[in-house]
DNA sequence: ATTGTCCCCTGCCCGC
DNA sequence: TGCGGGCAGGGGACAA
């Protein structure tokens, strides 16, 4: 599930419901996530006070009074549940229960997410956090923040754009949307990349988050629900999981054969070879 | 250093 | 209806 705009929309959810909250008690069911949620995480957030949040990549940051945060990670499979039952729900590994009876749970089936805890003041240098790219929305990324780090990398564009050390919180889903958006062929190499064409990835990148942020802030209230699925942008996408269907662009153009899908780096890939060429 | 392959894990969907 | 194979929104570890 979760790529930026997803996080993002998680991340809302659990700051209206969870904010100046105290934590009275936290319950872990399963320690063997991605990596091993520490043994004293219970001990550690209890008592503390829910002061803020934030975003950085796919990762979110709950921070509590006394300095510590909570870094959670959902993975592939990840969610997060504001109401969570009393009775364990199936791959509900950990529930942090608040002083006024709200239930937050944290659900992964998968297990490739993460939950850790480290001082506020170090979140920045926490080894997965570190050495992170800028984030797509902040003003320090640019055109010139891809056309920098494209340098001499001639791997392609699209298994590039994942890369989190060149730009925060780009998952397979969006980086296929932004470079059909671009018009900008996933194979091609991304030392490629001119500045003309630098500006319009930037752009898309950006545009297609916002919107994505836009509408699953549209269907907020049902998202961090376990039933609850992608928000409505799934139904905005124009090329993932759009396999033989006219991309929107062409649609019905007798040129357009339609969107491909390809694997690249061991991940599918979706374009229209009719729209996105390489440079 | 950069790039590609494999793997972690469970669930779901498709074809036979 | 049942079963096996392939695939899934992430990303680290490793080999070349």
């Amino acid at each position: 599930m979760p790529e930026l705009p997803e996080v993002e929309t998680v991340m809302r959810g659990m700051q209206i419901a969870l904010q100046n909250g105290t934590i009275k008690e936290a319950i872990v069911r399963r320690h063997d996530l991605r990596w091993r949620i520490p043994a004293d995480f219970s001990q550690t957030i209890k008592g503390r006070r829910i002061e803020g949040f934030r975003r950085r990549g796919k990762y979110i940051l709950m921070r509590l009074s006394g300095g510590m945060s909570i870094i959670w990670h959902l993975g592939m499979s990840g969610r997060v549940l504001l109401d969570s039952p009393t009775e364990p729900l199936l791959h509900e590994h950990v529930v942090l229960i608040l002083q006024d009876g709200k239930r937050c749970g944290y659900i992964d089936p998968r297990r490739f997410g993460m939950l850790d805890i480290v001082p506020t003041d170090r979140e920045d240098t926490y080894p997965l956090l570190a050495g992170m790219g800028p984030e797509p929305l902040e003003s320090d990324f640019t055109f010139k923040t891809l056309l920098v780090a494209s340098k001499n990398r001639r791997m392609p564009i699209k298994p590039f754009l994942l890369d989190q050390k060149v730009v925060a919180g780009l998952g397979n889903i969006y980086v296929c949307e932004a470079l059909f958006r671009a018009g900008i062929a996933p194979t091609m190499p991304a030392c490629n990349l001119t500045a003309p064409k630098a500006r319009k990835l930037a752009q898309a990148i950006r545009d297609v988050l916002e919107e994505a942020i836009e509408a699953g802030g549209s269907s907020l209230k049902d998202y961090v629900r376990p039933e609850g699925g992608l928000g409505y942008f799934q139904h905005a996408w124009r090329v993932y999981g759009q396999t033989g269907k006219p991309c929107s662009n062409c649609p019905g153009a007798p040129a357009c054969s339609g969107v491909q899908q390809i694997t690249q780096a061991g991940r599918s890939t979706f374009f229209c070879p009719q729209r996105q060429k390489n440079g």
